[in-house]
DNA sequence: TTAGCTGTCAAACGGTAGTTAGGCAAGGCG
DNA sequence: CGCCTTGCCTAACTACCGTTTGACAGCTAA
């Protein structure tokens, strides 16, 4: 009885490789067939194991569609907290927001069979599976409006329209490129710059003489 | 024999009332829940009718799927060419675009259930149901291409972008619009104003100083 | 060696999905 | 009147899905 060793303390838990391959391989399913359609039976084939086997690792599908999506936006808040969180203290908003961005399209490029799964499932789940994320997408969403409404204050953004038009019109934007950038067709930094530049500026041109 | 009615001229066609029903119902499913995880008894549910009848306006739930589609684009892309076509003459690319931008938010925001479901269904379905799609929503690309090369041709558009990622961006975004527009926020009409004042001149302040 | 745990499997179960078959009421038309 | 078409319904079929159960090989520790 006093041998108890903590029930599954290093391996059970969550670094278990086959089931790292499950979420991958879930993530890239549910990417590209949606949630419903894909099966548990296609899953655990393309991780190499029998369906029956996926329930040693899970609880249910539900819990593999909430884990997905749960790392779909830690990605990407990580990646933006993390550049945005280590300019000087004296970077213009515009620095701050440029940062922003670039961190939100990294996490997107990089991870883009867990955050195309968030983009294209998480308006049609239950909304009792979106509770625990609700939470989590507000808090990401403010994070950005602050970014925004410190900028308006500086006077550095337009004041012709609302900060949380300009956010999710410009979150929105951000998160659709994962579904039609290439890495063929340039290198990342050069589509960052490409990105910013036309947020920023917008797709005219300005005489500035 | 000879008394060969054409099999159902005028009604059996496409302008049953149920058979509107049923395709409005499906739009609003598809929408909210997804296409596989919709059902053709919700589907027919909604509609006033039983699953079994479904089949007496449709063959599969794929045709319904296509039709839905179809209807999304055909909406936009209508809305698109009536406003940039009835331009004067010697309109500016500038001008034109705006007329392309209210265009497009115009079809996406009025009809919402068929485009939506047009953006989130569209990256999860078969390659096969797709084939017809692609032919449409290629030349509806193109034609905004036109419009974009038009524009860079005439030095109103920034030359350090390729127009292609211009377009897939801004087509991007505008989608989008649809999944977090809110009417009760403000008119259509100033809604408009504040999407195309950020597509064209960006987010931040310009010294026109 | 034996006991126990880990990770997997094969096989099944209940539920539900898309689809089909056959019937039935209403109405126009000869 | 009888007939045929239209539009819908009821009831079922088949397939497949998420999930559960019980067993089993391999390993570790005593």
């Amino acid at each position: 009885m006093t041998t108890k060793i903590p029930p599954g303390a290093a391996t059970s838990d969550a670094e278990s490789a086959t089931r790292e391959r499950v979420l991958l391989e879930a993530a890239r399913l549910f990417r590209h067939h949606g949630y419903a359609a894909t099966t548990l039976r296609e899953v655990a084939d393309a991780a190499g194991i029998k369906a029956g086997s996926i329930y040693y690792h899970f609880a249910s599908k539900e819990e593999i569609l909430g884990e997905v999506l749960d790392k779909g936006i830690q990605i990407v808040i990580d990646a933006v907290r993390q550049r945005v969180e280590s300019l000087p203290a004296d970077a213009t908003w515009r620095d701050r927001i440029a940062a922003g961005i670039e961190g939100h399209l990294w996490g997107m490029l990089h991870h883009g069979d867990f955050t195309s799964a968030n983009v294209r499932i998480y308006g049609q789940i239950p909304t009792s599976a979106k509770k625990r994320h609700r939470v989590v997408r507000r808090a990401y969403a403010d994070y950005w409006d602050r970014l925004f409404e410190s900028a308006l204050a500086r006077g550095e953004l337009r004041q012709d329209a609302g900060t949380a038009v300009i956010r999710l019109f410009v979150i929105g934007a951000l998160n659709w490129t994962v579904e039609w950038y290439d890495p063929k067709r340039g290198s990342f930094q050069d589509f960052v710059r490409q990105i910013t530049a036309i947020v920023f500026d917008g797709i005219l041109t300005h005489d500035k003489a």
